[in-house]
DNA sequence: TTCATTTCCGTGTGCGGTAACGGAAAAAAT
DNA sequence: ATTTTTTCCGTTACCGCACACGGAAATGAA
């Protein structure tokens, strides 16, 4: 059953009546194979339900492959490391079939060292690419470099509207903001509530969680609409300023019970300064899986973290392109949503 | 880098002084080696760190694994489906490496049928078994059995106290009953709960739902002293008395609004009681992703499921066999608990 | 010392493909 | 009709490993 049909080459080449010689040019379209010849292989090939051994096939092949995985560069503890451990993975299912997986970081605020990070990874040659996109137009243009090589690529993290992508896997952004939202309000009286923004997130880059943003939104006038949002911007390199903007935030309003979301994974800078300065009248909700995030889960600073298993989707991603360029196989779906975790102290240290 | 070390047996041959033969034996421990050239090729093999190639391997070996994986049978809907379409999952990465997977089922009320599948996994003289237990001196024999015949076996679901196991998947039982109950309460001043339950839920099974409640009251008990926890027990197989019973225990208390949970699968008894007599002021909490409660969760009959892949831990455990058989590498970790994932609506349509 | 055993090891074949090579047959050019 | 070119295909040497086989060396028995 499943691969025990044991019908190899020879078993093909012996049925129509040539040599595997042949039969393995036509599996590969080599050429050189006289169309009635073709014609008759591929319908013993049909008939006979010939399905080629890939060891047997790795092992004659001498190729050599290679995947570069294009990421945005990270310190220790963001989110962008739990997609390097995906790739880690992914580098080990990969290595199996003696592909390798290499890791290109660039600047995910600076452009050029985007365009730089591209002319690498396409003068390296790679047989396939994982591409976590920043930046929409330049993104865009690199795949359409790739497709020109016919070089497969996958999405991750948030993909671009192009269509020669071999597949996507991300999260869902709209939802995860409503659903942000329904476990921030809890079936509670909400008020007001408090968006916890990152001063610089502006640019030209496509920042995935404006979507996310926009589902909180949508779900905020939808169940609350006397619901007061109101926004507040940090710097993420600057404390004395974050503090000083908060400060401000809970000396506005006397009451100290506020609802508090950040639509990115850096809900720790408002977990931070909620410890220092006592406050546990919050409920606070964020994004992602970062140590940082976790503590301030377990010290009860936020009450939830949604989070993506960024690192599934990057192995997933990897596996995808291994597959497809080992067994030729695409993935079943093109577009992969990844679940939504919903993280609270109870359960986080089950979390992987 | 990784599996990119070109180096084969004949190079570890040629380093010791001996002929890929004799390397050959020393790797698979056949004997016939004195024991000085076997130090000499291990030490070789240390120093050029010499890692087979599992193609070759396969291909030169026509060995024909093959594994059994022993799981309580099911109608249509029901928990144990999920398992066995993560055994398809796992037949499709094992059959790559011409590994047969073959589910042997089991009446779970029933001993005789569970030693006779026992018997029958056997008989058939697997390479590796996976292993959904529910009887515990019979599952411990049978661990036996395998032991004896240097068979490995997995445990998923709930595990014994063997010892002999490559390794377990399932889920931390203790503490889904308290993540559940914490979100049953939801912060909420509760002063009575009720925990619907299988009648027949008895026997001399192992049945590892009781542990689950365990968990769950012990949080009611620290965080809700003054809660009072009231058993209801239902018929899986009679939906007259269900109802009875479930009418007689909304008569008890005119409080329409109730806390409600099952700690097995089947909370969608509960949702079919609600949705019929159309009460919608109860808040219920159940377990897994059964089609039935995730309907249930979307008409919010029930506001969250508890659920954990299960799929996935009989993926997992077919992929460990696998590995083990084929690379001869144990899993990084013996337990392995699966993370705990709660469902909502707003989650549950991007759960895998 | 000689012959029979054991112990130990090298050689060779094949697993199912890949792809280079070279040559026969067919088509085109002269 | 002969030569050149093209088209098409069979042969063959691996790829890295598993394992059967047979033989040399070492050991034991006589």
């Amino acid at each position: 059953m499943g691969e025990g049909n044991k019908i190899t080459i020879n078993d093909v080449a012996k049925a129509a009546g040539v040599s595997k010689g042949t039969v393995d040019r036509v599996l590969h379209d080599r050429g050189e194979v006289s169309a009635k010849s073709k014609e008759k292989i591929l319908k013993v090939i049909q008939e006979l339900g010939y399905r080629p051994n890939f060891y047997a096939s790795i092992l004659a092949s001498k190729k050599n492959f290679h995947i570069s995985c294009l990421i945005p560069e990270f310190n220790d503890g963001e989110f962008w490391e739990l997609t390097e451990k995906g790739i880690d993975q992914g580098r080990e299912y990969a290595g199996r079939f003696g592909i390798d997986i290499s890791a290109v970081m660039y600047d995910q605020y600076d452009l050029d060292s985007f365009q730089n990070a591209c002319a690498r990874v396409l003068d390296s040659a790679p047989s396939g690419v994982v591409i976590a996109p920043m930046f929409r137009n330049e993104t865009l243009k690199f795949a359409k470099d790739l497709s020109e090589r016919h070089i497969p690529y996958v999405y991750i993290d948030s993909k671009l509207e192009d269509d020669g992508y071999l597949a996507y896997y991300g999260m869902p952004m709209y939802q995860s903001g409503y659903l942000c939202a329904d476990i921030l309000t809890n079936g509670r009286d909400v008020r007001k509530l408090h968006i916890i923004r990152i001063a610089r997130d502006k640019r030209g880059l496509s920042d995935p969680t404006i979507t996310r943003r926009t589902g909180l939104i949508d779900y905020i006038s939808e169940h609350y609409p006397e619901c007061r949002i109101e926004n507040t911007f940090i710097d993420p390199k600057n404390v004395a300023s974050r503090y000083e903007v908060l400060d401000a935030m809970f000396a506005a309003d006397p009451d100290p019970f506020k609802y508090i979301v950040m639509c990115n994974s850096r809900v720790h800078f408002v977990a931070d300064y909620l410890r220092d300065r006592g406050i546990r009248t919050c409920r606070v909700v964020g994004f992602d899986v970062l140590e940082r995030n976790l503590a301030a889960l377990r010290e009860g600073y936020v009450q939830a973290l949604i989070a993506q298993h960024s690192d599934r989707q990057a192995a997933a991603a990897i596996t995808a392109v291994t597959d497809y360029l080992i067994l030729h196989e695409s993935p079943a779906r093109k577009d992969n949503y990844t679940q939504m975790d919903i993280l609270n102290k109870y359960n986080c240290d089950y979390y992987i």
